[in-house]
DNA sequence: ACCTGAACACCGTTCAAGT
DNA sequence: ACCTGAACACCGTTCAAGT
């Protein structure tokens, strides 16, 4: 069968799902696919184009669906990153893929650009509303890395908890973006157009 | 000569420092010490251990010299967080180097355990504290990691530019810190800081 | 246009054997 | 105790040659 780059693409993910991202390599990818390793490469230039072609797929499609929701930009930027932590989580290993690539490409199709535009909708000013969005991507892909990595670490040792501390991790995940929500929206107190004033300042 | 466990960590850190981590395997560091690949696993079980070691140098001595500073939080969390940044970006892919070994060997010499007990003292109970602190390492290592990658890009462009964006950088950092201050002072508001409820006069 | 065959220049790790 | 020599089982990538 031929080849496309959908299809290369669709068993690398297979592989990932499978074996994790240590295992995916482009032997183990041609074999998969029924093709000499040379092969990939008239489709993929090197693992690298290949590996962030991947993240897009995984990152793609969250910031256009949930661009603007609602006219409260504290419940859109909330939605947009759960959205994008479970994006992060729908692939085993997602997490680090996604930060693999993201600090070489700037913005590529992460949801910043989205985030950046919330905030501005909020009250902050350009140059602060990019350096806050960056701080929520680092927050939010270090913490989708966490729970994936203490995944494997649980699979690999074979521990019969079932839920063990899943729980844990989503509220840990809340109290991060509350607190960031609430550091937003302290810092535009005065600035806002018409949201809520929620917190105190400094 | 002699190989040691400090004499490896220290060929280990001139080749980061010279040639990155993606050079830094372990065939050439045996080349750079004058020993044979196989010598090293003496000293080390593995290459991951070699790099958890080299994680521990970057790390280590931040948390210890700066636990309690003043009595103001936010001072001691602020100074914490910019030793830990400094620490990061001391060496050559060293934010890339501490993240991928951090989620897997938890708290182990980290700066996490010192932020908790700053956002305790603070009047964030335990599982609060906890979580609001590793949104904070995430953070810290992401920027990290990003101004890294973006020396690294320059160096690889050979841009003629000089000063670029550092103080870009620097100022996108004091924003995510501000703002993650201000939301666990908004968060804590109400709950009076430990030291003033539990010591009654001193 | 799309892929094979075969090679090039590497990896991390192991382990008998030497000293 | 500490390291060598040599191997094992892999990598990503290239590229002439086939179809």
């Amino acid at each position: 069968m031929r080849l496309s780059r959908e299809a290369v693409v669709t068993g690398a993910f297979a592989i990932l799902d499978r074996y994790g991202l240590g295992d995916l390599t482009m032997r183990r990818l041609a074999a998969e696919l029924g093709v000499q390793p040379g092969g990939l490469y008239w489709h993929f230039a090197n693992k690298q184009t290949l590996l962030a072609a991947m993240s897009d797929a995984i990152t793609g499609g969250i910031a256009t669906s949930r661009e603007q929701v609602s006219g409260d930009w504290q419940a859109d930027l909330a939605g947009l990153s759960r959205a994008f932590r479970t994006a992060l989580l729908s692939h085993r290993d997602g997490a680090e893929l996604v930060a693999a690539g993201y600090a070489l490409r700037p913005g590529s199709g992460q949801p910043l650009e989205s985030m950046i535009k919330i905030m501005d909708r909020a009250g902050l000013p350009d140059p602060e509303s990019r350096a806050a969005a960056a701080a929520l991507v680092h927050f939010v892909l270090g913490h989708a890395a966490e729970v994936q990595a203490h995944d494997q670490l649980r699979a690999a040792a074979a521990l019969p908890e079932v839920a063990d501390q899943a729980p844990d991790a989503d509220a840990a995940f809340s109290v991060g973006l509350e607190i960031f929500l609430a550091g937003v929206a302290a810092r535009c107190a005065g600035t806002e157009p018409r949201s809520s004033r929620s917190a105190p300042g400094r």
